[in-house]
DNA sequence: GCGAGAATTGAATATTTCTTGAAAATACAA
DNA sequence: TTGTATTTTCAAGAAATATTCAATTCTCGC
């Protein structure tokens, strides 16, 4: 994780630095802010930005003020001004976290830790989601415009992760599909789920076939 | 916005949804850690949870890591424990902030906007009203001049967004059908109110038809 | 009972989806 | 490699479903 702190008390920021350096937290500070306003301008990859407010002859809030305008980087406001009205515009101006000096080290890192965990990892979704109530399946966020014999069979599919079900059996779970179809309708229906996955046929990722048996699907 | 709050001191609880209410914050308190644990596993349209770590014969900690493994919910602990250590594992089991008590409404509710902002999106009122007492629709600020049937299945249609909802069902639920009636019924039905909503039958942008099932509203 | 508006039905049309056979591609074993 | 079995894809016909029209029946207030 790398963040990036405005702080013109240089010992503070070593002691801070030295720190989070112990937890894999890698800190650039910057004692002028305009330099760092300019430094988060150019590089977009910093996780958070701890932010003092107390700066010598400027407004930490003003600072803060600007970043938004173009950046959405999470911020910590770290001050020694413990005002209400300081953590409130704070936060309404779009920090992220508020934090009153003096603090624990250890603090901070928790903090850090919990503003960028959001960010970092998107939550365990799985990539496929099926909405029973809504006989739709979403992938990667986006529903599926399958068929109602696309849906039952990629369903059950899904439904039996990492088993091979053959033709017969998905023909037979399937209500769109008359029982006396042949099984290569299934094969059809598979190749059109595939399509519409993006899937490459030579090396599907998902819905694979299991030659001699069926198919499986794979999450 | 709608907050879950899990506190045991009523008295506080009333205090503080009493505040947050008069800015637009809904709050529901539990005061029993499970029953809140359980109504969130069924309604998920809660914006944040306020958790207050000091529950009589439980350890509020223990309820933050059951909800994390169903819910990405944001978290804000309040508490009188103000120990260090508190804070650090709580971050770390995946709260979003620390609020220690004794503290001002007006923070809860800044922290709790800061907090939300990253996730809500702009709230855009609905294109559909029903007026129920008048029994009237509106849409785009228009009374739609429609049948009773016509009314009663665009109203159970809009009130069961995104369900496809079978023939049948639709038969069933509206008055002014009778029950003994053919299907196709709603198929006519259905094809005036789109005629009355300018759609595109073709490709229909509110009511459409789901093959093989019925029609379903989409919002 | 009359009449206007509304629901119902059947039929014609349009559309989508399933099914199938055949051809092309691929996998596997000898 | 060659030959065979299996899978994938294509294209076209068949079947199912949806839409609309027009005609008929029903309902309710007058």
């Amino acid at each position: 994780m790398k963040v990036v702190m405005i702080e013109d008390d240089l010992e503070l920021a070593e002691i801070l630095s030295e720190y989070l350096k112990k937890y894999g937290i890698e800190v650039k500070n910057y004692e002028d802010p305009f330099i760092a306003l300019s430094a988060l301008h150019i590089e977009k990859d910093y996780d958070a930005l701890i932010l003092d407010l107390t700066l010598p002859g400027m407004d930490g809030l003003e600072i803060l003020k600007k970043l938004r305008e173009f950046s959405d980087i999470p911020v910590i406001i770290s001050s020694a001004r413990s005002d209400l009205s300081d953590k409130v515009i704070g936060l309404e101006l779009g920090a992220d976290d508020y934090l009153p000096k003096p603090y624990d080290p250890k603090e901070l890192e928790a903090r850090l830790k919990a503003i960028t965990r959001r960010r970092t990892k998107p939550p365990k979704e799985p990539e496929f989601r099926i909405y029973k109530n809504r006989r739709e399946i979403v992938y990667k966020n986006q529903t599926l415009p399958l068929t109602p014999a696309e849906y039952e069979v990629l369903s059950y599919l899904i439904e039996h992760p990492n088993q091979p079900i053959n033709r017969e059996e998905l023909l037979y779970a399937c209500e769109s599909l008359s029982e006396s179809a042949s099984v290569k309708t299934i094969d059809v229906i598979v190749s059109r789920i595939r399509h519409k996955l993006g899937e490459d046929p030579k090396n599907p990722r998902y819905v694979v076939s299991v030659r001699g048996v069926g198919y499986k699907f794979v999450p």
